[in-house]
DNA sequence: CCTTGCTCCTCTAGTCGCTAGAGGATGTAG
DNA sequence: CTACATCCTCTAGCGACTAGAGGAGCAAGG
C-alpha cells in the first residue's frame, strides 16, 4: 500500500470489474457503445473509475440482470440524471419488461408441459416407439406454442 | 391448375414456407448449415420440396419451438432416421432441455417478483422518488439473480 | 410477343450482447 | 532488471437468424 485510506478515489478497470460483477471486456464494450461515459485516464492511458462511475456500472448490471435491453438502460440512466422529471417513462419501461417476462413465463410453462409429457411417455426403448421423436414428428398447427 | 390432384409431389420454397411455418430465408439457412439436406431442383434451379422434405421441416420447426438448439436437432433428426436404435439419447436431450426450461422459469419468476415490486411501488411522481430507478440504483450483492 | 409483377436465386452484411484472441504497452514486486 | 500481471486497441466470432442487393425465371394479361 502506498497511500490508500486517505483519498483513493479511482480504481482501474480490473477492480471495477470485481466490485461491479461486470467483466472487464464488457465494461469496455459498454463504453464503446456509449452506454457508459468514458472515464478519466491515468498518464499511462489506463481507465480510472470513480465511485460515481462504479455506481452507474452497478446500475447497468442490475438492469441487465433484470433483462432490460441496452436501449432501455440508456433511457433509465438518462432519467436517473434528471430527478426532477416525471418517472412515467421509467415506469412504462419497467411495465413493458414485466409484460415480456410474463409472456416468456407462460410460453416456457407450455414448453415445460410438452417436454414433461415427452420424457414421461418415453419408455426408453427403440427410437421407433419413442415418444420424444414421435411428438416432434407430429403434424402441428402453427403458432400454438412459442 | 395444370395437373394437380394426381401426382403433384413437390412444392417450391414459398409453398414449403407457408405449409411449415418456417420462413423462406430460414429454410435456405437450414440447408446452408446442413440441418436439412439440399432438396431436388427444377431445370430453372428452383428448390422443390417433397412431402418427406416437408415432414422434416415441420419436425425442425416443432423442435425449434421447443427451444432445442440446432445441434440437438441434428441429433434428433439422425435418431429419427434410425428407428432401431435406442432412444436413450433422444430422451437425454429432452430431459436436458426440460431442466433448462425449469431453470429459466425459476429465474424469470424471480425477475417477475422484482419487477412487480418496482412497478407497484412506483407512485409515478418525479424520478427523485421513483422506486424503479431507486431499486436499480440500490447496492446489490452479486449473483442473487440471473 | 412482350411487359408486368411475382417468386425465386446467390451473396454479403447486419442484428444483440457480449466473448475471445492477437499483439503490444505499462506497472509492480522481488 | 526481469518476470509477471494488468492494461491497451483492434478485429473476429458466437447463435440463429434477418435484411437487402442484384439478378434470373416464370405465369398471366394485353
Amino acid at each position: 500500500m502506498t497511500e490508500k485510506s486517505a483519498v483513493e478515489e479511482a480504481v482501474p478497470i480490473g477492480e471495477a470489474a470485481k466490485r461491479s460483477g461486470v467483466k472487464v471486456p464488457t465494461i469496455r464494450y459498454y463504453e464503446q457503445i456509449g452506454l457508459l461515459a468514458a472515464p478519466a485516464r491515468t498518464e499511462g492511458n489506463r481507465r480510472l473509475y470513480t465511485r460515481t462511475d462504479l455506481r452507474r456500472l452497478a446500475f447497468v448490471r442490475h438492469a441487465r440482470e433484470l433483462g432490460f435491453d441496452v436501449e432501455a438502460i440508456r433511457t433509465l440512466l438518462s432519467l436517473q440524471d434528471h430527478p426532477d422529471r416525471s418517472c412515467a417513462s421509467a415506469d412504462a419501461i419497467a411495465q413493458a419488461r414485466l409484460a415480456e417476462v410474463r409472456v416468456r413465463i407462460a410460453k416456457l410453462k407450455a414448453l415445460e408441459a410438452e417436454l414433461t409429457r415427452m420424457v414421461e411417455e418415453c419408455a426408453c426403448g427403440r427410437v421407433a416407439e419413442c415418444r420424444v421423436i414421435e411428438i416432434l414428428a407430429e403434424p402441428h398447427r402453427h403458432g400454438t406454442l412459442a
